[in-house]
Parts: C-alpha cells; structure tokens; sequence
DNA sequence: AACAAACACAACCGCCTTACG
DNA sequence: TCGTAAGGCGGTTGTGTTTGT
C-alpha cells in the first residue's frame, strides 16, 4: 500500500511540531483518546496526517516515556537484546519501558554501535571484530559487509534462523532434513520434530478412542505433536535423558524424552508467571554437566506451578514442561544441556566481558531477558489450540469432521508456532 | 567569531500485515 | 476472494545543536 492515503492530501504540514502543534494533540488524546488516527488530526485540528501523529505521540507526548539519556544498564540491557533480536526495535522497546523503538534505534545507530567498535566488537554479530573479518573474507565478494549493514532484519539476530526453520519444517515435514544445513546455528534444533500431517491426524484418529473427555485432568493420547516438543533418542539419550516420561509418549521409537526439569505447569498459570529462574547449582539439572548458566522451574513460586508434585499434564492434559527443553537447547544456545555447549555460552557472553573488562557469570539482563523471552514462547504455546480439538470430539462430529477440524488445527498451529518463534 | 564537521534526535518514507466491507 | 484502509515497523533523511579548527 505504501505510503498512507492521508498523506496524500494536501495542505498538510511537514517536519518539526511546534508546541501548539503538540498542545493540541495532546489535548485531544487525553480528552478523548486516539481511536482511529486517521481520524485524530481532524478532530484535534491539525494539519497533519494520522500517521504522523500517531508518531509524535507515540515517540514524543505518550506520557509513560522515560526522558533523558539512556542509563548504563539501559545500554546493555539493549546491546543484549540486539544480540538476540537483531534490529527489531519495537521489540526491543517493549522490554524497555519508557523507551520508544525510535530512540533506540537512533541510540544503536548513532551512540552504541561506535562503542561496541572501539571495544573491536562488530555490532552486527557481536563477536570480535577479528573473528568476524576472518569469517568475512572468504565470501566478501558476494556477501554484504558486516561494515555496510546491519544484521538482516529477517534473521532476527543470533537465533534469526529459527523461525525460517521451523517454516522450511513445516513445508518439509518428515522430520526436517533439511535442518542439517543449518546444523551450525541451531545444533540443538535439528533435533526437534514436527510430525507430517498425515502422521498428525493418524495418530490422532487411533488415539481417539482412548479420549475419554476432552475437559479430564488426564492426558490425551496420541498427541502427535508431542514430537515437536522433545527430541531425537540420539540426543536424548545423549544428553542425560531422565527416565521421567512424558505421558503422551507414546511413540517411543521415534521419540523419546529428555530431562524434565519442571514439574507441570498450567498455561494459565504459564502465561502470567513462568517461575524461571536460573538454578546456582540446579539439582534438577537432569545430570547433564553444566552446573551453571541453567534455568529451573522455581517450585518455591506459588505462581509457577498449580499442581507441583505431581507427575503428569495440566488441566488440559498438555504437556508444557518439555518447553523448556525446546528453549534450553534451541531457543537459548547458552543453556545447551550439551556438554560440548560450553564453548558456546562462553561466546555468547564474551560482549559484557569485553564491554567492561570483567566476565559478568550471570548477568541479572540475561536472566531477565531470558525469563522474558521464555514467558513470550510459552504465551504462545499456550495458544496451542488442544482446546479447539476437544471441542471438536465434544461436539459429536463425525470422523471424517474430526479429520477436518484436525487438518485445519495443524495447519493453523504450525504456522502458529513458527510465528511464535519468529516474535523472539 | 566564523565556518564546517560531527553528532543527536525527530520525523518521514516505503513496505508489510491485518482487519473489514 | 478481493480491494482498501489503517496500523505498525525498520530504514533513511532532515534538522537543530555541539564541537573542533
């Protein structure tokens, strides 16, 4: 669509808001608040298109902006994001509050990336400069600089690729071959598992009988998708899986289970609070090796867990804690349970060493950022539409009904989750 | 003091996505 | 299903201020 239609009308004024400008926006807003911007400069008497005061309250009169120069902590807190996120800014901006996308990003442009520079970190991988440049070379002549631009706003930083992935997965879906070429980046994710849909609707027609109501605290057998949320036997097994089975595991030959490190949370529960914290010597670390730099269901968190002590689902009889399986080992490299990782988590946390010249252990950012992050992907896997198929089965449809709304759930919820993953 | 360069910030542009008729 | 309006986002440009010569 481009540019917007009321800009295309004339006689509206351009570049700075004088105060007057401001006083009547403001005025306006407060009074009756934005509604429809295209609406707003009408009503408040300006001569602005509604973009352009959206903007100018958004970036300047909203009144929970923050003023004044950003804090230490705020620049790093940003620089970290970046590392993940890559130039989202409005993301960014949510985990700042007060902060607009637009002053961190001139922030970034202007003031950030020149000191990540001088400290000889390349702002756009936040690896050393050194390394970089030698990894540049070979293909410089084909391959933008890392000097020339910023990191692809499609790769969404250090886990860019991810949502690319899980969409290839999900247009290649026996088993994602195609994650070896990707092996590099994502080691952890080739191992995941998305289930083809015929898979998915086989498996949930063969379980159906054993579906004794879709609202039981009990599990739900057959849940195909329960192959997206664990792992391989070779990594499971691998990696010190815990003979703490997943209920819905009935598949055992083409998917085993890891270590389940949190007792069973609701989504309800989930979406408010995820009880993440980072374990200090983490007994429930599953046996895996690293002591540090992993994170644990706080069971001490009343928020973080219903029905704690219990083995099992939740009330929907969805297995969540295997989440923090996908996100330990895929979606935060840093808390790889591999112990072949370790060189990894020390790459990722070499920019505050480097920035301060000391190596912050466990930056209280990260584990804020990570928590965030985490709560971001287990919102949206609660959004997992389980309740759309029991609504299917308690409505008495026919099977051929069943494999419909199935076929449509599928679809929906893969593209659902890879969207999910893109947001991170 | 005058000028230019550098800097910081505000605003615009163009594209994409979503909602809706 | 399609077209349009609107919101949102990231990149870029414009403008005022500061700093160095």
């Amino acid at each position: 669509m481009g540019k917007h239609s009321c800009c295309y009308k004339q006689k509206l004024r351009k570049g700075l808001w004088s105060p007057e400008e401001d006083e009547k926006l403001m005025n306006h807003i407060t009074k009756h608040g934005h509604g429809c911007w295209s609406t707003v400069p009408k009503l408040a008497g300006l001569q602005r298109c509604g973009k352009s005061c959206r903007l100018r309250w958004i970036n300047y009169l909203r009144p929970d902006l923050k003023r004044g120069a950003f804090s230490q902590e705020e620049e790093d807190l940003i620089i970290e994001l970046h590392a993940v996120l890559g130039n989202r800014w409005s993301q960014i901006a949510t985990r700042l509050p007060g902060r607009t996308d637009n002053e961190i990003k001139n922030l970034w442009n202007s003031s950030i990336k020149k000191k990540l520079r001088q400290k000889g970190i390349d702002p756009n991988t936040h690896k050393p400069l050194a390394e970089v440049d030698r990894k540049i070379a070979p293909t410089i002549s084909t391959e933008r600089t890392s000097e020339s631009s910023d990191i692809d706003p499609s790769s969404g930083g250090a886990l860019g690729n991810l949502s690319h992935l899980l969409s290839e997965t999900a247009q290649s879906p026996e088993l994602l071959p195609v994650l070896g070429k990707h092996r590099k980046e994502t080691t952890s994710l080739a191992h995941l598992r998305v289930p083809s849909k015929e898979l998915f609707l086989d498996q949930l027609v063969s379980g159906n009988d054993n579906l004794p109501s879709c609202r039981s605290t009990g599990p739900i057998p057959n849940f195909p998708f329960q192959q997206l949320m664990c792992y391989s036997n070779e990594f499971g097994g691998k990696h010190g899986g815990s003979t703490n089975p997943l209920w819905f595991n009935q598949n055992e030959s083409s998917c085993s289970t890891i270590s389940t490190v949190m007792p069973p949370v609701s989504p309800s529960t989930l979406s408010t609070s995820t009880g993440l914290n980072r374990s200090p010597d983490n007994p429930h670390s599953g046996g895996t090796g690293i002591q540090s730099n992993q994170f644990y269901w706080d069971t001490t968190n009343p928020s973080s867990s219903s029905n704690k002590g219990s083995s099992g689902s939740n009330s929907l009889g969805f297995e969540l804690q295997s989440t923090s399986s996908i996100l330990e080992n895929s979606i935060f490299p840093w808390t790889d349970l591999s112990p072949d990782k370790n060189s990894h988590l020390e790459e990722e946390l070499k920019w505050p060493d480097l920035l301060h010249g000391t190596f912050t252990d466990t930056p209280a950012t990260i584990q804020n950022l990570s928590q965030s992050l985490y709560e971001d992907v287990v919102k949206a896997e609660n959004q997992f539409n389980m309740e759309g198929l029991c609504a299917a089965w308690s409505q008495n449809l026919q099977p051929q009904q069943h494999l419909q709304v199935a076929s449509d759930l599928y679809d929906k919820d893969l593209q659902r989750m890879s969207l999910s993953f893109e947001n991170i």
